[in-house]
DNA sequence: CTTTTCATGTAACAAGTTACATGATTTG
DNA sequence: CAAATCATGTAACTTGTTACATGAAAAG
């Protein structure tokens, strides 16, 4: 249930309606976690009956600006200490397992996308980087690990795919 | 709809029973996708019904053994070759994100464990190349791709984790 | 006054998880 | 003959996606 917990930690940084949070999920946690609209609306409501936010303010055009509770607050750490992490899911690796149903050329041809595709967000994550205030607040300090992590992330696929296509070309 | 895919893959290598296939994605496949038992004999039976798959063979204990059909082939390489790769998910990066939700010192030991999980899978894929016999047939060629993609992201997994949990040290 | 942005919600469907239910065959 | 392994399936539920529907407020 992470996207629940997507939504408690955003909330619990700062309030915001739905439509605060969508743009969040779209810009900064892009590469950490996708929900859709109507995803995020429907876990605030459940999030609001449970306890673990309440609306804090109603402002124009019906927006809600929520607020994460003690409640809210308890279960996140719960969650961020307690929760195993849920076994990774990667398509595109499980591609890579089956390349062999496709022909040699069209392997290597996609092994050349993904290297573009890892070098584009690699630039993408650097130009963030460098946009960016780093100030020493905590949500910066995290932040800065997180975008690390991506950076290094996009490195390492970028390599990797690099490093195959040349396997496959040897032979 | 990956799991239909994933399917198709391990069945293009070889045919298989639900059974079969179940050890497979609990054990080659782990990294890359997981899947419950309910979900395989599912799909299955749908893969079956759109003539994706036949049933090849049926032996003791009700026993189906699957075989792909060339529609299943055709599907298997359009998915391959066109469509594009979903939008990855990791909840372990999302908690780093939201870090500031528990203490620095949790944040630390949480860091750590991180590291420890990462080294762990790290040395685990290090003994299955060990133990593999990397033959040059095909599935070995893309095997062991995949296999060094899960080596090189487990250890940059465990080098960022402690260079994190340094960083967070500093202050 | 027109377009863009802000803003929320519902319905129908597809994918994934957990728990239950059953039983045949092989191995020790 | 008992235990482990092989083997399939269904039901109830949760999570995630796509498409639709609506409209207020701000900006140009």
């Amino acid at each position: 249930m992470s996207l629940r917990h997507a939504v408690l930690g955003l909330l619990s940084e700062e309030p915001g309606s739905g439509w605060d949070l969508m743009q969040k999920f779209d810009h900064s946690l892009r590469h950490a976690w996708s929900a859709t609209q109507s995803q995020v609306y429907g876990e605030l409501g459940k999030l609001a009956d449970a306890g673990l936010i309440t609306v804090a303010e109603e402002g124009p055009r019906g927006r809600k600006v929520y607020e994460i509770t003690e409640d809210g607050r308890a279960e996140l750490r719960h969650w961020m200490i307690d929760v195993a992490p849920r076994p990774r899911r990667d398509d595109l690796i499980l591609r890579v397992f089956f390349l062999n149903a496709v022909s040699p050329a069209e392997a290597r041809e996609f092994l050349g996308r993904v290297a573009e595709a890892a070098t584009l967000r690699h630039e993408e994550l650097r130009e963030v980087r460098d946009r960016t205030d780093w100030s020493d607040d905590a949500l910066s300090v995290y932040g800065a690990l997180a975008l690390e992590w991506g950076l290094r992330f996009e490195a390492m696929h970028r390599d990797w795919a690099e490093w195959a296509r040349a396997k496959l070309g040897e032979e």
